[in-house]
DNA sequence: GCGCCACTTTGCGCCATGACAAATTCGCCG
DNA sequence: CGGCGAATTTGTCATGGCGCAAAGTGGCGC
Protein backbone atom coordinates (compact mmCIF):
# COMPACT_ATOMS: atom_id res chain seq x y z
CA UNK A 1 0.00 0.00 0.00
CA UNK A 2 1.32 3.06 -1.15
CA UNK A 3 1.69 6.48 1.38
CA UNK A 4 -0.80 8.89 1.66
CA UNK A 5 0.05 12.14 0.20
CA UNK A 6 -0.21 14.63 2.44
CA UNK A 7 -1.70 17.19 0.44
CA UNK A 8 -5.01 14.90 0.97
CA UNK A 9 -5.32 17.01 3.96
CA UNK A 10 -3.37 19.81 4.51
CA UNK A 11 -5.46 21.92 3.55
CA UNK A 12 -8.30 20.84 6.33
CA UNK A 13 -8.70 22.90 9.14
CA UNK A 14 -7.98 20.33 11.85
CA UNK A 15 -4.77 19.43 10.24
CA UNK A 16 -3.76 23.05 8.98
CA UNK A 17 -1.06 23.56 11.90
CA UNK A 18 0.68 20.37 11.50
CA UNK A 19 4.35 20.63 9.14
CA UNK A 20 4.61 18.45 6.42
CA UNK A 21 6.88 16.00 8.25
CA UNK A 22 3.78 15.49 11.43
CA UNK A 23 1.53 15.20 8.43
CA UNK A 24 3.34 12.38 6.97
CA UNK A 25 3.88 10.57 10.44
CA UNK A 26 -0.17 11.08 11.13
CA UNK A 27 -0.98 9.85 7.70
CA UNK A 28 1.47 6.80 8.22
CA UNK A 29 -1.27 5.10 10.47
CA UNK A 30 -4.37 5.24 8.01
CA UNK A 31 -6.09 4.02 5.78
CA UNK A 32 -8.54 5.69 3.45
CA UNK A 33 -11.54 3.84 2.79
CA UNK A 34 -13.99 3.91 0.06
CA UNK A 35 -17.60 3.90 1.17
CA UNK A 36 -20.68 2.81 -1.35
CA UNK A 37 -23.66 4.99 -0.92
CA UNK A 38 -25.81 3.20 1.34
CA UNK A 39 -22.66 1.55 3.29
CA UNK A 40 -22.01 1.79 7.02
CA UNK A 41 -19.02 3.19 8.25
CA UNK A 42 -19.82 2.20 11.32
CA UNK A 43 -22.72 0.67 13.48
CA UNK A 44 -24.25 1.57 16.63
CA UNK A 45 -23.09 -0.62 19.59
CA UNK A 46 -19.97 -2.17 17.54
CA UNK A 47 -16.93 -2.28 18.91
CA UNK A 48 -15.07 0.90 18.38
CA UNK A 49 -11.99 -0.47 15.91
CA UNK A 50 -11.57 2.92 14.25
CA UNK A 51 -11.53 6.56 14.11
CA UNK A 52 -12.01 8.59 10.87
CA UNK A 53 -11.77 12.04 9.01
CA UNK A 54 -14.46 11.83 5.98
CA UNK A 55 -12.22 12.94 2.91
CA UNK A 56 -15.20 13.57 1.05
CA UNK A 57 -19.23 12.83 0.51
CA UNK A 58 -21.71 12.60 2.75
CA UNK A 59 -22.87 10.51 6.12
CA UNK A 60 -25.97 10.64 8.05
CA UNK A 61 -25.12 9.63 11.40
CA UNK A 62 -28.67 7.55 13.35
CA UNK A 63 -29.78 6.47 16.76
CA UNK A 64 -31.80 3.60 16.52
CA UNK A 65 -33.96 3.03 19.93
CA UNK A 66 -34.74 0.29 21.24
CA UNK A 67 -38.39 -0.36 19.42
CA UNK A 68 -37.09 0.68 16.66
CA UNK A 69 -37.55 4.55 16.04
CA UNK A 70 -34.73 6.06 14.05
CA UNK A 71 -33.06 9.66 14.97
CA UNK A 72 -31.24 11.35 12.53
CA UNK A 73 -28.20 12.65 15.04
CA UNK A 74 -26.21 14.69 12.53
CA UNK A 75 -25.09 14.78 8.80
CA UNK A 76 -21.47 14.43 8.90
CA UNK A 77 -19.67 17.04 5.96
CA UNK A 78 -15.64 16.73 4.26
CA UNK A 79 -13.33 17.55 6.57
CA UNK A 80 -14.89 16.60 9.95
CA UNK A 81 -13.26 14.01 12.45
CA UNK A 82 -15.92 11.49 13.61
CA UNK A 83 -15.88 8.03 15.53
CA UNK A 84 -14.28 9.07 17.61
CA UNK A 85 -15.92 6.99 20.66
CA UNK A 86 -12.34 5.97 22.17
CA UNK A 87 -11.69 10.22 23.03
CA UNK A 88 -14.52 10.38 25.23
CA UNK A 89 -14.31 7.02 26.98
CA UNK A 90 -16.10 4.54 25.08
CA UNK A 91 -15.53 1.30 23.81
CA UNK A 92 -18.42 1.31 21.14
CA UNK A 93 -19.99 3.21 18.74
CA UNK A 94 -23.18 5.18 20.41
CA UNK A 95 -25.00 5.49 16.56
CA UNK A 96 -24.66 4.22 12.89
CA UNK A 97 -22.75 6.47 10.11
CA UNK A 98 -24.15 5.46 6.56
CA UNK A 99 -22.87 7.22 3.21
CA UNK A 100 -25.70 8.87 1.61
CA UNK A 101 -23.81 9.47 -1.19
CA UNK A 102 -20.27 7.19 -2.24
CA UNK A 103 -17.97 8.77 0.40
CA UNK A 104 -14.13 8.28 1.12
CA UNK A 105 -12.67 8.52 4.81
CA UNK A 106 -9.21 8.23 6.64
CA UNK A 107 -9.56 5.41 9.34
CA UNK A 108 -7.01 5.31 12.31
CA UNK A 109 -7.11 2.08 14.28
CA UNK A 110 -8.91 3.59 17.78
CA UNK A 111 -5.45 2.27 20.13
CA UNK A 112 -3.41 5.17 18.17
CA UNK A 113 -5.65 7.78 19.39
CA UNK A 114 -4.20 8.19 22.92
CA UNK A 115 -0.47 8.13 21.34
CA UNK A 116 -1.50 11.05 18.45
CA UNK A 117 -2.86 13.30 21.05
CA UNK A 118 0.27 12.58 23.06
CA UNK A 119 2.55 13.58 20.91
CA UNK A 120 0.15 16.13 18.99
CA UNK A 121 -1.33 18.65 21.56
CA UNK A 122 -2.71 20.68 19.22
CA UNK A 123 -5.15 17.53 18.18
CA UNK A 124 -6.69 17.20 21.91
CA UNK A 125 -7.44 21.13 21.42
CA UNK A 126 -9.06 20.68 18.18
CA UNK A 127 -10.69 17.96 19.20
CA UNK A 128 -12.25 19.83 22.54
CA UNK A 129 -13.66 22.25 20.31
CA UNK A 130 -14.90 19.92 17.58
CA UNK A 131 -17.26 18.46 20.83
CA UNK A 132 -18.25 21.77 22.23
CA UNK A 133 -19.47 22.72 18.64
CA UNK A 134 -21.74 19.74 18.69
CA UNK A 135 -22.87 19.99 22.19
CA UNK A 136 -24.27 23.24 21.42
CA UNK A 137 -25.61 22.06 18.04
CA UNK A 138 -27.23 19.10 20.11
CA UNK A 139 -28.27 21.83 22.85
CA UNK A 140 -29.73 24.02 20.57
CA UNK A 141 -31.99 21.94 19.08
CA UNK A 142 -33.45 20.53 22.44
CA UNK A 143 -33.76 23.99 23.20
CA UNK A 144 -36.00 24.34 19.43
CA UNK A 145 -37.72 21.20 20.11
CA UNK A 146 -38.53 22.32 23.79
CA UNK A 147 -40.03 26.12 22.37
CA UNK A 148 -40.68 25.75 19.04
CA UNK A 149 -43.74 24.19 17.24
CA UNK A 150 -42.95 22.03 14.10
CA UNK A 151 -43.14 24.32 11.44
CA UNK A 152 -40.69 26.09 12.45
CA UNK A 153 -38.13 23.82 13.75
CA UNK A 154 -38.58 22.31 10.19
CA UNK A 155 -37.41 25.40 8.69
CA UNK A 156 -34.63 25.88 11.13
CA UNK A 157 -33.35 22.40 10.10
CA UNK A 158 -33.82 23.44 6.25
CA UNK A 159 -31.60 26.48 6.38
CA UNK A 160 -28.65 24.50 9.10
CA UNK A 161 -28.70 22.13 5.97
CA UNK A 162 -28.22 24.62 3.67
CA UNK A 163 -25.70 26.36 5.42
CA UNK A 164 -23.71 23.86 5.46
CA UNK A 165 -24.27 21.65 2.50
CA UNK A 166 -25.81 24.19 -0.06
CA UNK A 167 -25.30 24.54 -3.46
CA UNK A 168 -26.38 27.69 -5.66
CA UNK A 169 -28.53 26.95 -8.21
CA UNK A 170 -31.00 28.82 -10.69
CA UNK A 171 -33.70 28.69 -8.48
CA UNK A 172 -32.15 29.07 -5.46
CA UNK A 173 -30.24 27.22 -2.87
CA UNK A 174 -30.31 23.37 -3.04
CA UNK A 175 -29.24 20.61 -0.71
CA UNK A 176 -26.49 18.83 -2.18
CA UNK A 177 -26.95 15.48 -1.16
CA UNK A 178 -30.62 12.89 -0.86
CA UNK A 179 -32.42 13.56 1.42
CA UNK A 180 -35.59 12.27 2.00
CA UNK A 181 -38.78 13.84 4.28
CA UNK A 182 -38.22 10.99 6.39
CA UNK A 183 -34.63 12.18 7.01
CA UNK A 184 -36.35 15.39 7.78
CA UNK A 185 -38.58 14.52 9.75
CA UNK A 186 -36.25 12.01 11.85
CA UNK A 187 -33.79 15.26 12.53
CA UNK A 188 -36.76 17.35 13.61
CA UNK A 189 -38.79 14.90 16.10
CA UNK A 190 -42.00 14.64 13.99
CA UNK A 191 -43.28 12.63 11.25
CA UNK A 192 -42.93 12.28 7.29
CA UNK A 193 -46.63 12.87 7.16
CA UNK A 194 -46.13 16.21 9.00
CA UNK A 195 -42.61 16.95 6.70
CA UNK A 196 -44.87 16.41 3.82
CA UNK A 197 -47.58 19.18 4.17
CA UNK A 198 -45.33 21.60 5.68
CA UNK A 199 -42.97 21.24 2.37
CA UNK A 200 -46.13 21.20 0.04
CA UNK A 201 -47.59 24.05 2.19
CA UNK A 202 -44.36 26.02 1.52
CA UNK A 203 -44.46 24.90 -2.07
CA UNK A 204 -47.55 26.62 -2.81
CA UNK A 205 -46.13 30.00 -1.13
CA UNK A 206 -42.98 29.63 -3.00
CA UNK A 207 -40.86 29.43 -0.23
CA UNK A 208 -39.17 25.94 -1.59
CA UNK A 209 -39.43 23.46 -4.45
CA UNK A 210 -39.49 19.81 -3.90
CA UNK A 211 -38.53 16.68 -5.54
CA UNK A 212 -37.81 13.13 -4.86
CA UNK A 213 -34.88 12.99 -1.89
CA UNK A 214 -34.33 16.87 -3.28
CA UNK A 215 -35.02 20.38 -2.02
CA UNK A 216 -34.42 23.86 -3.18
CA UNK A 217 -34.44 26.95 -1.41
CA UNK A 218 -36.43 29.01 -3.19
CA UNK A 219 -36.58 32.05 -1.07
CA UNK A 220 -34.17 31.83 1.91
CA UNK A 221 -35.28 34.74 2.97
CA UNK A 222 -38.84 35.09 3.90
CA UNK A 223 -37.78 31.23 5.04
CA UNK A 224 -35.82 32.66 7.97
CA UNK A 225 -38.50 34.77 9.10
CA UNK A 226 -40.60 32.02 9.51
CA UNK A 227 -38.17 30.16 11.51
CA UNK A 228 -37.34 33.14 13.63
CA UNK A 229 -41.30 33.65 15.00
CA UNK A 230 -42.69 35.76 11.62
CA UNK A 231 -45.15 34.07 9.80
CA UNK A 232 -42.99 34.18 6.29
CA UNK A 233 -45.49 36.28 4.15
CA UNK A 234 -44.56 39.06 1.84
CA UNK A 235 -45.62 42.11 3.52
CA UNK A 236 -48.47 43.80 1.93
CA UNK B 1 -5.45 35.25 50.45
CA UNK B 2 -4.33 31.76 51.77
CA UNK B 3 -2.96 29.32 49.58
CA UNK B 4 -6.51 26.77 48.99
CA UNK B 5 -5.33 23.30 50.34
CA UNK B 6 -5.04 20.52 47.66
CA UNK B 7 -7.37 17.91 49.92
CA UNK B 8 -9.86 20.44 48.45
CA UNK B 9 -9.72 18.50 44.98
CA UNK B 10 -7.70 16.07 45.71
CA UNK B 11 -10.56 12.95 45.76
CA UNK B 12 -11.91 14.12 42.72
CA UNK B 13 -11.93 12.51 39.68
CA UNK B 14 -11.19 15.58 37.61
CA UNK B 15 -7.93 15.40 40.09
CA UNK B 16 -7.45 12.03 40.51
CA UNK B 17 -4.00 11.71 38.68
CA UNK B 18 -2.12 14.81 40.06
CA UNK B 19 0.45 14.82 41.88
CA UNK B 20 0.48 17.03 45.52
CA UNK B 21 2.70 19.58 44.02
CA UNK B 22 1.04 19.64 40.40
CA UNK B 23 -2.50 20.30 42.93
CA UNK B 24 -0.54 22.91 44.35
CA UNK B 25 0.36 24.33 41.18
CA UNK B 26 -2.87 24.16 39.52
CA UNK B 27 -4.66 25.81 42.99
CA UNK B 28 -2.10 28.79 43.00
CA UNK B 29 -4.81 30.03 39.76
CA UNK B 30 -7.50 29.65 41.50
CA UNK B 31 -9.97 31.47 44.06
CA UNK B 32 -12.64 29.95 45.78
CA UNK B 33 -16.28 31.57 45.72
CA UNK B 34 -19.44 31.74 47.42
CA UNK B 35 -22.69 31.26 45.89
CA UNK B 36 -25.70 31.99 47.49
CA UNK B 37 -29.06 30.17 46.58
CA UNK B 38 -31.00 32.40 43.72
CA UNK B 39 -27.35 34.05 42.80
CA UNK B 40 -25.66 33.17 38.99
CA UNK B 41 -22.41 31.85 38.54
CA UNK B 42 -22.47 33.28 35.23
CA UNK B 43 -24.60 34.55 32.46
CA UNK B 44 -25.55 33.72 29.04
CA UNK B 45 -23.58 35.81 26.28
CA UNK B 46 -21.33 37.57 28.92
CA UNK B 47 -18.34 37.76 28.49
CA UNK B 48 -16.45 34.23 29.80
CA UNK B 49 -13.78 35.82 31.79
CA UNK B 50 -13.40 32.14 34.32
CA UNK B 51 -14.00 28.37 34.11
CA UNK B 52 -14.86 26.83 37.20
CA UNK B 53 -14.83 23.62 39.11
CA UNK B 54 -17.88 23.14 41.61
CA UNK B 55 -17.00 21.85 45.54
CA UNK B 56 -20.28 21.71 46.73
CA UNK B 57 -23.96 22.71 46.27
CA UNK B 58 -25.49 22.32 43.23
CA UNK B 59 -26.21 24.45 39.78
CA UNK B 60 -29.16 24.61 37.32
CA UNK B 61 -27.82 25.56 34.06
CA UNK B 62 -30.53 27.38 31.83
CA UNK B 63 -30.51 28.96 28.15
CA UNK B 64 -33.17 31.02 27.59
CA UNK B 65 -34.52 32.08 23.96
CA UNK B 66 -34.71 35.33 22.03
CA UNK B 67 -38.45 35.38 23.14
CA UNK B 68 -37.91 34.71 27.36
CA UNK B 69 -38.43 30.97 27.18
CA UNK B 70 -36.63 28.91 29.71
CA UNK B 71 -34.65 25.78 28.39
CA UNK B 72 -33.01 23.85 31.55
CA UNK B 73 -29.74 22.43 30.00
CA UNK B 74 -28.54 20.43 33.24
CA UNK B 75 -27.80 20.44 36.88
CA UNK B 76 -24.10 20.36 37.92
CA UNK B 77 -23.37 18.35 41.06
CA UNK B 78 -19.97 18.96 43.11
CA UNK B 79 -16.49 17.84 41.61
CA UNK B 80 -17.38 18.71 37.63
CA UNK B 81 -16.16 21.49 35.64
CA UNK B 82 -18.05 24.11 34.37
CA UNK B 83 -17.88 27.16 32.45
CA UNK B 84 -15.53 26.12 30.07
CA UNK B 85 -16.45 28.16 26.95
CA UNK B 86 -12.68 29.09 26.47
CA UNK B 87 -11.96 25.61 25.84
CA UNK B 88 -14.87 25.38 22.88
CA UNK B 89 -13.62 28.26 20.99
CA UNK B 90 -15.86 30.78 22.17
CA UNK B 91 -15.66 33.62 24.49
CA UNK B 92 -18.90 34.34 26.21
CA UNK B 93 -21.14 31.55 28.11
CA UNK B 94 -23.66 29.73 26.02
CA UNK B 95 -25.97 29.79 29.31
CA UNK B 96 -26.37 30.75 33.06
CA UNK B 97 -26.14 28.80 35.85
CA UNK B 98 -28.29 29.36 38.65
CA UNK B 99 -27.40 27.86 42.47
CA UNK B 100 -29.73 26.08 43.61
CA UNK B 101 -28.69 25.87 46.41
CA UNK B 102 -25.78 27.88 48.84
CA UNK B 103 -22.55 26.55 46.56
CA UNK B 104 -19.31 26.85 46.19
CA UNK B 105 -16.94 26.64 43.08
CA UNK B 106 -12.90 27.59 42.24
CA UNK B 107 -12.76 29.99 39.99
CA UNK B 108 -9.91 29.73 37.14
CA UNK B 109 -9.42 33.25 34.73
CA UNK B 110 -10.21 31.83 31.70
CA UNK B 111 -6.79 32.96 30.43
CA UNK B 112 -5.48 30.23 31.99
CA UNK B 113 -6.64 27.76 30.30
CA UNK B 114 -4.68 27.17 27.77
CA UNK B 115 -1.02 27.30 29.71
CA UNK B 116 -3.19 24.79 32.08
CA UNK B 117 -3.91 22.39 29.24
CA UNK B 118 -0.50 22.59 27.84
CA UNK B 119 1.32 21.90 30.64
CA UNK B 120 -1.41 18.95 31.78
CA UNK B 121 -2.30 17.63 28.83
CA UNK B 122 -4.32 14.83 31.23
CA UNK B 123 -6.62 17.92 31.53
CA UNK B 124 -7.80 17.68 27.99
CA UNK B 125 -8.33 14.32 28.04
CA UNK B 126 -10.92 14.20 30.89
CA UNK B 127 -11.85 17.35 29.69
CA UNK B 128 -12.81 15.89 26.57
CA UNK B 129 -14.16 12.57 27.70
CA UNK B 130 -16.70 15.09 30.00
CA UNK B 131 -17.47 17.22 26.68
CA UNK B 132 -17.92 13.24 25.03
CA UNK B 133 -20.25 12.46 28.06
CA UNK B 134 -22.45 15.67 27.88
CA UNK B 135 -22.80 15.33 24.44
CA UNK B 136 -24.58 12.25 24.87
CA UNK B 137 -26.27 12.99 27.47
CA UNK B 138 -27.69 15.85 25.83
CA UNK B 139 -28.10 13.45 22.24
CA UNK B 140 -29.91 11.16 24.63
CA UNK B 141 -32.49 13.75 25.28
CA UNK B 142 -32.99 14.53 21.86
CA UNK B 143 -34.00 11.02 21.15
CA UNK B 144 -36.01 10.72 23.98
CA UNK B 145 -38.02 14.20 23.00
CA UNK B 146 -38.11 12.71 19.07
CA UNK B 147 -39.81 9.27 19.91
CA UNK B 148 -41.20 9.37 23.81
CA UNK B 149 -44.56 10.78 25.21
CA UNK B 150 -44.17 13.40 28.31
CA UNK B 151 -44.81 10.85 30.91
CA UNK B 152 -42.02 8.39 29.66
CA UNK B 153 -40.21 11.64 29.05
CA UNK B 154 -40.79 12.72 33.04
CA UNK B 155 -40.13 9.23 34.10
CA UNK B 156 -36.09 9.48 32.89
CA UNK B 157 -35.91 12.88 33.70
CA UNK B 158 -36.34 11.62 37.53
CA UNK B 159 -34.72 8.74 37.55
CA UNK B 160 -31.61 10.61 36.07
CA UNK B 161 -32.04 13.01 38.48
CA UNK B 162 -32.60 10.54 41.57
CA UNK B 163 -29.14 8.72 40.16
CA UNK B 164 -26.87 11.86 40.38
CA UNK B 165 -28.92 13.37 43.16
CA UNK B 166 -30.39 11.11 44.97
CA UNK B 167 -30.79 10.54 49.03
CA UNK B 168 -31.95 7.88 50.47
CA UNK B 169 -34.89 8.70 53.16
CA UNK B 170 -37.55 6.18 54.67
CA UNK B 171 -39.82 6.44 51.92
CA UNK B 172 -37.70 6.03 49.33
CA UNK B 173 -35.27 8.23 47.35
CA UNK B 174 -35.29 11.65 47.48
CA UNK B 175 -34.29 13.77 44.95
CA UNK B 176 -31.59 16.22 47.04
CA UNK B 177 -32.46 19.61 46.01
CA UNK B 178 -35.26 21.91 45.19
CA UNK B 179 -36.34 21.41 42.38
CA UNK B 180 -40.28 22.66 40.84
CA UNK B 181 -42.82 21.57 38.73
CA UNK B 182 -41.64 23.95 36.24
CA UNK B 183 -37.93 23.01 36.27
CA UNK B 184 -39.11 19.42 35.62
CA UNK B 185 -41.39 20.59 32.83
CA UNK B 186 -37.79 23.11 31.17
CA UNK B 187 -36.21 19.90 31.17
CA UNK B 188 -38.59 18.02 29.49
CA UNK B 189 -39.68 20.10 26.90
CA UNK B 190 -43.58 20.36 28.32
CA UNK B 191 -45.58 22.55 31.01
CA UNK B 192 -45.52 22.60 34.70
CA UNK B 193 -49.50 22.14 33.94
CA UNK B 194 -48.68 18.80 32.34
CA UNK B 195 -46.31 18.14 34.59
CA UNK B 196 -48.19 18.58 37.75
CA UNK B 197 -50.99 16.03 36.45
CA UNK B 198 -48.57 13.48 36.20
CA UNK B 199 -47.32 13.76 39.38
CA UNK B 200 -50.40 14.46 40.99
CA UNK B 201 -51.47 11.02 38.88
CA UNK B 202 -48.44 8.92 40.16
CA UNK B 203 -48.91 9.90 43.59
CA UNK B 204 -52.17 8.56 43.60
CA UNK B 205 -50.60 5.40 42.06
CA UNK B 206 -47.97 5.55 44.79
CA UNK B 207 -44.77 5.82 42.82
CA UNK B 208 -44.05 9.16 43.97
CA UNK B 209 -44.14 11.51 46.65
CA UNK B 210 -44.75 15.61 46.27
CA UNK B 211 -43.84 18.50 48.11
CA UNK B 212 -43.21 22.04 47.31
CA UNK B 213 -40.32 21.78 45.08
CA UNK B 214 -39.53 17.97 46.85
CA UNK B 215 -39.90 15.11 45.09
CA UNK B 216 -39.54 11.37 46.60
CA UNK B 217 -39.30 8.52 44.63
CA UNK B 218 -41.41 5.41 46.42
CA UNK B 219 -41.27 3.10 44.02
CA UNK B 220 -38.56 3.61 41.44
CA UNK B 221 -38.46 0.27 40.01
CA UNK B 222 -42.14 1.28 38.65
CA UNK B 223 -41.46 4.12 37.48
CA UNK B 224 -38.66 2.07 36.05
CA UNK B 225 -40.73 0.24 33.69
CA UNK B 226 -43.09 3.41 32.77
CA UNK B 227 -40.45 4.74 31.47
CA UNK B 228 -39.11 2.29 29.34
CA UNK B 229 -42.10 1.45 27.85
CA UNK B 230 -44.86 -0.58 30.23
CA UNK B 231 -47.75 0.59 32.02
CA UNK B 232 -46.00 0.90 35.84
CA UNK B 233 -49.03 -1.16 37.29
CA UNK B 234 -48.62 -4.00 39.21
CA UNK B 235 -48.99 -7.18 38.28
CA UNK B 236 -52.18 -9.02 39.12
C1' DG C 1 -39.21 0.32 -22.52
C1' DC C 2 -41.71 -1.52 -18.82
C1' DG C 3 -42.74 -2.46 -14.27
C1' DC C 4 -41.76 -2.29 -9.66
C1' DC C 5 -40.69 -0.05 -5.56
C1' DA C 6 -39.43 3.62 -2.76
C1' DC C 7 -40.77 7.98 -1.85
C1' DT C 8 -44.35 11.24 -1.52
C1' DT C 9 -48.85 13.32 -1.10
C1' DT C 10 -53.34 13.77 0.91
C1' DG C 11 -57.64 12.91 3.52
C1' DC C 12 -59.79 11.99 7.96
C1' DG C 13 -60.50 11.42 12.85
C1' DC C 14 -58.80 11.50 17.26
C1' DC C 15 -56.22 12.39 21.29
C1' DA C 16 -52.43 13.91 24.04
C1' DT C 17 -51.10 18.16 25.46
C1' DG C 18 -50.97 23.02 25.40
C1' DA C 19 -53.56 27.39 26.60
C1' DC C 20 -56.30 29.79 29.71
C1' DA C 21 -58.33 30.45 34.19
C1' DA C 22 -59.07 29.85 39.09
C1' DA C 23 -58.80 28.06 43.35
C1' DT C 24 -55.87 26.21 46.92
C1' DT C 25 -51.96 25.38 49.82
C1' DC C 26 -47.71 25.93 51.90
C1' DG C 27 -43.66 28.41 53.65
C1' DC C 28 -41.69 32.40 54.97
C1' DC C 29 -41.28 37.27 56.23
C1' DG C 30 -42.41 40.86 59.03
C1' DC D 1 -49.07 34.63 64.24
C1' DG D 2 -51.25 36.78 60.19
C1' DG D 3 -50.80 37.68 55.52
C1' DC D 4 -48.57 37.54 51.13
C1' DG D 5 -46.59 35.43 47.31
C1' DA D 6 -44.78 31.54 45.09
C1' DA D 7 -45.76 27.01 43.89
C1' DT D 8 -49.07 23.73 42.96
C1' DT D 9 -53.40 21.63 41.74
C1' DT D 10 -57.35 21.18 38.93
C1' DG D 11 -60.96 22.15 35.56
C1' DT D 12 -62.35 23.28 30.87
C1' DC D 13 -61.55 23.91 26.22
C1' DA D 14 -59.07 24.16 21.86
C1' DT D 15 -55.98 22.20 18.48
C1' DG D 16 -51.55 20.76 16.45
C1' DG D 17 -49.93 17.06 14.69
C1' DC D 18 -49.94 11.96 14.82
C1' DG D 19 -51.94 7.41 13.40
C1' DC D 20 -54.00 5.11 9.88
C1' DA D 21 -55.19 4.42 5.17
C1' DA D 22 -54.71 4.79 0.42
C1' DA D 23 -53.58 6.85 -3.84
C1' DG D 24 -50.08 9.06 -6.73
C1' DT D 25 -45.55 9.57 -8.94
C1' DG D 26 -41.03 9.40 -10.46
C1' DG D 27 -36.61 6.85 -10.83
C1' DC D 28 -34.08 2.86 -11.47
C1' DG D 29 -33.15 -1.87 -12.59
C1' DC D 30 -33.88 -5.49 -15.66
Amino acid sequence: MPALDPSLVAHLPLFRAFSREQLKDLLGGATSRRYAKGSNVFEQDAPAHSFFVLLDGRLRVVKITPDGQQVVVRYITPGEIFGIAMAIGRDSYPATATAVVDSVALAWPSPLWPQLVAKYPMLATSTMQTLGGRLQETQTRVVEMSTEEVERRVAHALLRLAQQSGKKVERGIEIDFPISRQDIAEMTGTTLHTVSRILSAWEDRGLVEGGRQRIVLKDAHRLFMLAEGQSGDRPG
